[in-house]
RNA sequence: GUCCCCUUCGUCUAGCGGUUAGGACUCGGGAUUUUCAUUCCCGCAACAGGGGUUCGAUUCCCCUAGGGGACGCCA
């Protein structure tokens, strides 16, 4: 069998978000999994809307994604160039050819005249065809027309009968041609359009696979006929389902359709993020979804893709009226995250299995834009800034969630932060507890000050206090953190040091004092 | 309007004529944990509706409803 090569072509017209990046990671997965060939192909025929910092952005987020293409911008390949604009002379000949073998032929009606006889046809109730006015000029006729400097696009000569797509995903889906009609190859600019360059590139580029939205389902006859005008093989088709968003409607840009960089941002893994990627309309054989990239790399299948679109259901949309997704920065955003999520429950699978090493690079960044952490001690190194952070992961949904843990060791504790629920701990026994521990906690030496000993301490301080379980250790929590809840004690106290330790609970015991006056 | 596709727990889905309709996330309960989280148990929860075909339909066919997509000198 030969070798599969698939392709992801996307337009550079904006930024990529989730429905392209998850038909750029089947497109990857598949040929990893095949053991083929994935390519990247920039399809900016339209001079209009192509922007070359949308090309970048489109580029980054691929990179983030860690979809790394074989073939493509920046890596070049044997079948080159890799961007349509660049492969204008080869539209053109092939369009030279089907012209001289009169499958296709110059089309001289305008813009205007098309949308006229357009809306007539739709009053009138009839498919929305091209009526076939240029269809049958004489060579005369054209030479004439193009001797007056007249524009011209070249239609597609479309032959009458029935197209069968034969489609991995779908079936067989039947069109008939007499709806499709004479449809443009090449545009008046002389840019081919959609339709034929992907048929042209496709073959070209001996693309074995196409698998890409079933929005492209209807357009596939087209590019099939194209196919039999060269006689060309056709490729293997594959129409994967749409995702919509939490409210039923497909992705845009008010809906959900957040780049795909605002979740780098975000600090969400790239793994994790095509681990939920993947779940949108496929399944694993085994039914687990936790799953590496290699995994997945060796187990996708196309043939496992579902028909019926699949739910985006990260955002809460319904607190997102008319709020444009693309323009928020990743606090601004974080408020329409679901907190149950799914996406944040394999998020955090991933984020605790990740090597330690690489979680510590990982999340630095995220602990530098917090800005609590001394200077000094934001390094990789730093031993209690790297205990904090291990301690913290099982926290963490996505990085960015890490300044709602990490201030707590870093910046001063004050009486009036306390917890209202905590506060009604502090009353009698309370302060007695808290200075029972405190004679004891400050006779430990400053060097092995250690979860163990801590805890040895505390063990002391219940026997001779006669206090246990969860009045003393919850006293001593309150005293020290202000919170009821978070890291296993001794292991906190241990992170937050002897002096911070020493310091909180005196200013607690001040507390004490000036209540009782 | 025309054509095409879709419809299984709230969500992602398994299923491919005979199953107590399975799993995962969420939710509820319990155990472990000095607290939260974790982990481990248990539980709630679905075949859109109506006709056929069949000994038997979630599965095959038709209709209805709902949803999506396509009908561009956009991709």
């Amino acid at each position: 069998m030969s070798e599969v090569r698939t392709r992801f072509a996307p337009s550079p017209t904006g930024y990529l978000h989730v429905g392209g990046a998850r038909t750029a990671l089947f497109n990857y997965l598949y040929a990893r999994a095949q053991g083929g060939k994935f390519i990247l192909r920039i399809e900016d025929t339209d001079q209009e809307r192509s922007t070359e910092e949308s090309y970048h952005q489109v580029l980054d987020s691929l990179k983030w994604l860690h979809l790394s293409w074989d073939e493509g911008p920046e890596v070049g390949g044997a079948y080159g160039p890799y961007r349509q604009s660049e492969r204008l002379e080869i539209y053109a000949k092939y369009a030279e050819e089907l012209l001289a073998q009169k499958k296709a032929y110059r089309c001289f009606c305008t813009a205007e005249e098309l949308e006229t006889k357009k809306a007539q046809r739709e009053a009138m109730g009839l498919p929305p065809v091209y009526d076939g006015k240029c269809r049958n000029l004489s060579e005369e006729e054209i030479q004439k027309k193009i001797s007056q400097a007249m524009g011209y696009t070249i239609r597609f000569r479309c032959p009458s009968g029935e197209i069968v797509v034969d489609d991995i995903v779908q079936g067989q889906v039947r069109f008939d041609t007499s709806l499709i009609g004479d449809f443009i190859i090449v545009k008046s600019d002389g840019f081919p359009s959609y339709n034929y360059a992907v048929v042209v590139d496709d073959h070209l580029m001996k693309i074995s696979h196409v698998i890409r939205g079933v929005g492209h389902l209807s357009n596939t006859p087209r590019q099939i006929m194209i196919y039999n005008a060269f006689g060309w093989p056709e490729p293997a088709w594959a129409h994967v389902s749409e995702i919509v968003g939490s409210d039923h409607k497909k992705l845009s840009k008010r809906h959900g359709a957040t780049a795909i960089t605002a979740f780098r941002d975000l600090g969400y893994q790239p793994k994790a993020f095509n681990n939920y990627m993947a779940l949108l309309g496929w399944s694993p054989p085994d039914g687990k979804e936790f799953m590496t990239m290699a995994t997945l790399e060796s187990v996708f299948d196309v043939a496992r893709c579902s028909k019926s679109p699949a739910m985006f259901d990260v955002f809460d949309l319904s607190k997102a009226q008319d709020v444009e997704f693309a323009k928020l920065n990743s606090h601004e955003l974080e408020k329409f995250l679901f907190a149950k999520s799914k996406l944040n429950w394999l998020s955090n699978q991933h984020i605790r299995s990740t090597a330690d090493d690489e979680y510590i690079r990982e999340i630095l960044p995220f602990v530098k834009a917090v800005a609590v952490v001394p200077a000094d001690e934001m390094d990789a190194n730093n031993q209690r800034l790297r205990s904090i952070l291990l301690s913290l992961r099982v926290y963490l949904d996505y990085y960015q969630q890490i300044e709602r843990y990490i201030g707590d060791f870093y910046t001063p504790f004050e009486i009036k932060n306390v917890d209202s629920s905590a506060r009604q701990f502090m009353k009698e026994d309370f302060f007695l507890v808290v200075a029972e521990t405190f004679s004891r906690l400050i006779d430990i030496d400053k060097e092995s000050f250690t979860a163990s000993q801590i805890k040895a301490k505390m063990e002391e301080t219940g026997r001779v206090s006669g206090q246990k379980g969860k009045n003393l250790f919850m006293s001593l929590r309150i005293a020290t953190t202000g919170k009821m809840e978070g890291l296993e004690l001794p292991v906190y106290l241990e992170l937050l040091g002897y002096d911070r330790v020493r310091e909180r609970l005196k200013t607690t015991i001040a507390l004490a004092r000036k209540l009782r006056e």
